[in-house]
Parts: structure tokens; sequence; C-alpha cells
DNA sequence: GCAAAGCACGTTTTT
DNA sequence: CGTGCTTTGC
């Protein structure tokens, strides 16, 4: 066993043995939380405390697992693995799987993700006729549905809500108490629940069922949350209630980075703890040993704008370090090659791994230039975000099959597979079968096996069809207790007629479906591999919820090493790089136009910009550009108000960024130290719309490294060669046809399809 | 009942 | 510029 307790300093060591008694940790960026965190816990379990009396909440799975494995090398993995250690998501449907009957639900309930929810809302506007309103939209409805929820309130109570109402009768969709209503309705019927419902039907078992409660509060003798100010207020409510008995409540957090608002976080669960919790122990970690003084610096002079906050003073003892690197670009385009030159650069000339590097942005659809521009220059990205694994098609159609074989009841299951593979059983049939589930108050499943239903005119065929369907479910049913996880998928995706269907038509896409469900397959072989080991639950039902609950960050692969990491600020949190370019910090970006109507809006802004800044050990680059394309048009961009708010003493600005300025507009003031940004005047930026046409303004600094073959290389492109085309990315040559010089190529490329190319004119490169 | 084609629409961040 | 949805045509 290690002395854990000799690698604190003085603030950390307090905050790891004074186990005892309500305790707020307020933990500067890169103070060495996770640290303290991890070895309060180890100490508790030193002490003797019960690993399964520890409650500890996280952000992600990751973080979790991180956690678990770091405390599994002091005290040993068998104490580790019997930790309550997770996010509230998780940790909290497993208590509501042990007591989902109290409630009124199966143990099996389904989780529904966002897109299920969306399918659902949408369902529920068809049958109220609302969808051909177009203040009606899916995500709207969800969002309010969602933040009523996290604020624990039920439709009834929605009804009487002054606020929402009005706020719903000015955005003209008043009937939302109603939708909301039928929407919990529904989820009850398919047994179901949608994330915030985890959190919500949790405080209502807490509330409905005292014991279930007071054994809990038993149980749980040591409460740790982590990222406390990003919790909302039904997450606030589990652990008070939960910490009432013992109090020992333990909570960590750094108000200057609380970044999820527009989810329901509520940064006065942080700022309130001192109301919450008499008698609280407050300890400060405020030596930063991530990054180096000049960021620490410049990040303090940046929230140092925001009003609501706990005073603390960070400060690092490192280097001072290089300034900041503020760079404009011409265009967005200009500014990929920019940060990826400078990517090049920086790692010959301080000896970087590409695993050192990321690049941050604002919004997901920023990443496509650094893509390209990675790719172009053939350095190797993993990118965070987008569409995730369990997001494709065929992965959310194999995995529907298996929510309805361990909860048939499941209705978004059942419509996404009752024609897939096709089964003729199309729209109108589904509609008349959604309407007797609504006239009678069933699930769509109780329709299609009820006795009665030849009595309600469906055709014979049709008929047949539903019993047959329904047979393949009961028969998956009624295998799935007798089989492995891993072989009732299997079997599934045989006996379905997926499989069949894929290998069917020999396409490309086919092709990277099917490896796509092997590693489906290999995801539950490992998944129940790794926990008949730990000893934990590996059923079907435990594969499901653990998928359902991922998040982005934890499906990492292990092919995804010494990559340059892309991603999200949010995406971001928690994690730290030696080198790392903030992108598009430009007004309307960063700070988003979204937010920058309110003033909280802006705070929040700056603590994202705050985290982006706290992630670098080393160095970091800001870029903006002048044009940037939006919508498929041109926009000029201002450099972000943050900019002027960073102490100009920690910036620095190359020359030739000055020279980027066109004469005679806004020339140095955006940069000066005296002048900072006129917020009133441009806060917004200009969008106009360029008459004449194409992308004048784009990329002549970086000439493309593509041309046309010359007729020697044009012989080299055969079938099966790999090339890379300038607009399309890399693909396949499938085969060619013509003589040359007129050769025609077909070829597969794996972001745009399947192209046909005219050798002579194409613009391609020779990969392989 | 199904596929292709045309059109409206949009971007903040995610458990 | 894309996506994703609705309409249209078999």
């Amino acid at each position: 066993m290690e002395n854990y307790l000799e690698q604190l300093n003085e603030a950390q060591h307090k905050a790891v043995i004074n186990t005892e008694g309500p305790s707020l940790v307020i933990a500067g960026a890169g103070s060495g939380k996770t640290r303290v965190l991890t070895y309060r816990i180890a100490y508790l379990l030193e002490k003797g405390v019960a690993p399964w009396s520890i409650l500890a909440l996280t952000f992600t799975n990751k973080a979790a697992r991180e956690m678990k494995n770091r405390i599994g090398q002091i005290v040993g993995k068998e104490v580790a693995s019997k930790l309550w250690m997770g996010t509230f998501h998780s940790i909290f449907s497993r208590i509501l799987r042990i007591e989902s009957e109290k409630l009124g639900f199966p143990s099996t309930f389904s989780i529904y993700d966002t897109s299920d929810s969306k399918s659902l809302i949408n369902s529920i506007l068809r049958d109220m006729k609302l969808n051909k309103e177009k203040a009606y939209k899916p995500g709207t409805v969800l969002g309010r549905i969602s933040s009523a929820k996290n604020d624990l309130i039920i439709p009834a109570v929605y009804a009487r809500d002054a606020q929402r109402t009005s706020a719903d009768a000015a955005a003209r969709i008043p009937l939302m108490p109603e939708i909301f209503q039928r929407y919990m309705r529904e989820c009850r019927k398919a047994g179901a629940m949608d994330f915030d419902d985890l959190l919500l039907n949790t405080n209502i078992l807490f509330r409905d069922h005292p014991e279930v409660l007071a054994k809990y509060q038993e149980r749980f003798q040591y409460i740790l949350v982590d990222e406390y100010q990003d919790t909302n207020f039904s997450q606030y409510l589990i652990t008070k209630k939960l910490a009432e008995k013992h109090k020992n409540i333990c909570v960590v957090g750094d108000d200057a980075q609380s970044i999820y608002s527009f989810r329901g976080a509520k940064i006065e669960n942080i700022l309130n703890f001192r109301n919450d919790y008499q008698g609280y122990q407050l300890f400060k970690l405020e030596q930063n040993y991530r990054s180096t003084q000049n960021i620490v610096n410049a990040a303090n002079s940046i929230i140092a704008h925001n009003d609501k906050q706990i005073k603390k003073q960070v400060y690092s003892e490192n280097d001072e370090g290089n300034k900041i690197n503020m760079i404009q670009a011409q265009s967005d385009v200009d500014e990929g090659f920019i940060v990826i030159n400078d990517i090049n650069d920086t790692r010959l000339r301080h000896q970087c791994q590409y695993e050192d590097f990321a690049i941050l942005y604002r919004t997901n659809a920023q990443s496509r230039i650094f893509e390209e521009a990675l790719r172009k220059k053939n350095i190797p990205y993993k990118i965070y975000g987008g569409l995730s694994f369990y997001q494709r098609k065929e992965i959310k159609d194999l995995l529907a099959y298996l929510r309805m074989t361990i909860n048939p009841r499941d209705s978004e299951a059942l419509k996404r597979v009752i024609n897939y593979p096709a089964r003729g059983i199309g729209k109108t049939t589904m509609e008349k079968i959604e309407n007797l589930a609504n006239q009678n108050n069933l699930s769509l499943w109780e329709v299609i096996t009820n006795p009665a239903l030849p009595n309600y005119g469906f055709n014979s065929g049709i008929l047949k069809k539903l019993s047959s369907f329904a047979r393949l479910i009961s028969g998956f049913m009624s295998q799935a207790p007798n089989m492995s996880a891993f072989d009732i998928t299997n079997e599934i995706a045989t006996q379905s007629g997926i499989m069949k269907e894929l290998h069917l038509e020999k396409s490309h896409e086919n092709q990277t479906r099917i490896e796509n469900l092997e590693e489906l397959f290999n995801a539950i072989r490992e998944f129940s591999d790794e926990r008949q080991e730990s000893g934990e639950n590996n059923s079907l039902v435990d594969f499901l919820e653990e998928v359902s609950l991922l998040t982005d960050q934890d499906t990492d692969k292990p092919d995804d090493i010494n990559k340059v990491t892309l991603m999200t600020i949010h995406a971001a949190k928690g994690l730290e790089f030696r080198n790392v370019y903030i992108v598009g910090v430009e007004e309307g970006l960063f700070p988003s136009s979204m937010a920058s109507s309110s003033e909280s809006g802006i705070e929040e802004e700056r603590r994202l910009f705050y985290v982006a800044l706290t992630r670098a050990e080393e160095r970091v680059t800001l870029t903006c550009a002048r044009n940037r394309y939006k919508y498929g048009e041109l926009t000029f961009a201002k450099p972000s108000r943050f900019l002027g708010e960073i102490g100009q003493e920690f910036l620095n600005i190359p020359s030739e960024t000055q020279s980027f300025s066109r004469p005679g507009q806004e020339r140095n003031t955006s940069f000066s130290k005296k002048k900072r940004f006129n917020l009133k005047n441009e806060a917004f930026p200009e969008k106009k719309k360029i008459n004449f046409s194409g992308k004048v303004l784009q990329n002549n600094t970086s000439p493309s490294p593509f041309s046309s073959l010359n007729p020697n290389d044009q012989s080299k492109v055969q079938p099966g060669v790999i090339i890379e085309h300038e607009r399309f990315g890399q693909g396949k040559v499938l085969h060619l046809e013509g003589e040359a010089p007129n050769t025609k190529a077909t070829v597969f490329f794996k972001n745009a399809g399947q192209k046909q190319l005219l050798l002579k004119f194409a613009k391609l490169k020779i990969i392989t």
C-alpha cells in the first residue's frame, strides 16, 4: 500500500481527512479535485467504512470508472468494485429497477433516449392534430417537458404554473400541459422512462415511500458529489434527502466551471450549499498544478468579469510559460490550415505527440473544417460528438429488438422494428394500431397481441403478418432467460432477418453495417465477461441499461491512441492537454448568439471560455476568422468580446495577424489594451450576403496539395486502389472504363458515396 | 406500400 | 451546405 496522503498539499489533505459532516470543496481548475475525491474515498475505506455504504456521484461514467480503478489500486479491486459509484442516471436507474414495482413500472423498464422521446412527441402531436402547427416542434416540446421535470414539476402542476403557461402562450404552444400529460401517460404505458424520469421518479419514490427512502438513507453513510455546480434541482433534492440521516455529504465543484444551465443545472446549488448545510466545512483548493502561470492568470482575468461567484484565488507555481497566441484568419478554411500547420510546427519544435493537442470549439458544426484540414495533412485525429456508435441505424435497430425482448410494451422500439426488415406492415396499418392503442389505453404490443384484434377490420393478410411478428418477439422473450446476452443477441440478429437483409445486397454500406453489428456483439461479450469477473449483474437488461446511459467519452476505442483530439468545450470538461486550440472565438459563435441576449447567458459563455483555457497545460492558441460560411452563406465575423477581456499582458498577437486586417477598418481596435470592445455597438456580427459568387476570399494562403494526375500516375489508378479527392476525401476505386486519357473511374468515397470521375480532370492524390 | 425526388429548415452546448 | 422531412410517382 502506498502512502497517498503524502502526495497532497495542505488544503487537499484537510479535504481528504475531514470526513465527518457536510463539506464543500471548492476546487479551482486543475487543483487536484479528482485526487481529493479518490483519496477521500480510499481514506474512508481504510478507516473501515464498508464500500457499499459509500455513494459517489460523478458526471460521466468514464470519471467513475477511472476513479474506481485508482481507488482499486490503493485498497484493492474487490473492495472498490462494491462502491456505489457512477453518474446520477446510472446509479438511480439501478435503484429504480430494484424498487420499480412500487412505482408501477416493470423492473425491465426501457430507457428512452432523446430520439425516442421526440418520436413519441411526434405521435402525440399527430394524434392531437398539432403536427401541422409549426410552433409545436418536437425538440421545443421535449425541452419544455425536460425543464419541467428537472424542476420536479408534473403536468397537473405545470398547468397551474403561471410562468410556464404564459411562456408557452407567448411561444404559441398553449397546449403544453396536455402534451406533457399525454407524454407521461404514454411512457408509463410503454413501461419506459426518459433521462429526466430517472431522476424525477427517484424523487417520487423517495417522497411516496418513506420506508424506501429510509433504507437508502441508512445505507449511504457517506455521499460524495462531483461537479456539484452542474446538478439540477432534481439531483440536488435526491442528494439532500439521502444525506438527511448521516449528514456526511461532501460536494466538490467549481462555480466558475458551471456550464450546463441549458440542461437545467443550477449554479445556485453550490452557491447556496452554506444555507442548506449549517455547520459545513469549507475547503478551497486554489493551487493549480496543471497550467502555466500565464494560462491561469489569463483565465482569472476573464472570469473576473462575472458577478456571481465564490471568491477564490487560483494560482500556479509552474513556469510562467508562453503567452496565449491569438490568430485571426481570413476565412474559416484558413483557420483550419493555420491551426493544423501550427500543430505540426509545435509538435516538431517541442517534441509533442499528436495526443498532446486538442482543438476545442463551441459547436459541433465547426469540426468539419478541421477534420478536412487534418485529413489533407495526414494527421491522425479522433473526434467526439456527432453520431456515436450507438446512434447508428443498424445498431439502434438491433437494440430495439433487444429492448422489445425484455419489455415488449416499449412502443418506440416496436415502431422501429415492426417493419424492419420489411414485413409489409406499413403506415396505414400502423396508424390504425396506434389509434386502437390510444382509444383503449393500451400499448402497441398489447393491441397487436390482443385476441380481439380480428374484430377491427384488418384484412387477413395483415393479421397474419402481425401475428407472425408477435410470434417472433414472443419467441425471443421465452428464449432470453435461458441464454447469455451474447447468444440471444446473435439469435435475434439472424432470426429477425436483419443479417439476411444486410447480406442480400452486397453494397459497401451494408458491409460496414455488418461490421458495426459485429462490433456490437463484441461489446456485449466484453460486457458480460467483465461483469462476470467482478461479480456484477450481466444480464441483457444490464447491458441495455449501460448502453442507454453511455456518453460519448465513454466509448473510447482502443486504437484511439496518439491522435489529435477534436471536441466541443463542453465535452472537454475535466480533461487536459499540453496544447489547446480554441477556435472560432467570434461574436455570435463564442459567445453564442443564442446566449448573447441575457447577462446570465453571457456569464455562462464566459465560464465556458474559462473552462476552455484551463484545459491547457503549456500552450493556448485562440483563433477566429474574418469570413465564415454559415448555412452555405458567407458571413462576416468579429472577434469575440472575450478577447478584449483577457488581460492583454497575457496575450501575444503575432504581427501577421495585424496584416490580415483590412486597411482603414477597425484595425488594431480589436485587441488594443486601451480600447476594449464596445459591447453595445459591436455585440453582434453583421450577417451580410455576398453578391459575387463563390469563395473568393478563401484560402489563398495554403495552396491545395491536390492536382490533376499526369498520365503516368493515371495508370496507377486501378480497382482496389485508395485515392483521395480534394472534395470527397478518401475513397476506393471500384472499377474503370474507357481508354486513357479518357478513363472514367467509379470510386466509392467514405463520406460522399459512389462517384464517377474522369481521371484527366479529377484532382486526386494516390494513397495506396 | 415503397422509392426517389424535391423542399424547408437550421445550429449551442448533452445525461 | 447538409440534413431530414414531405410530397410525388410507380
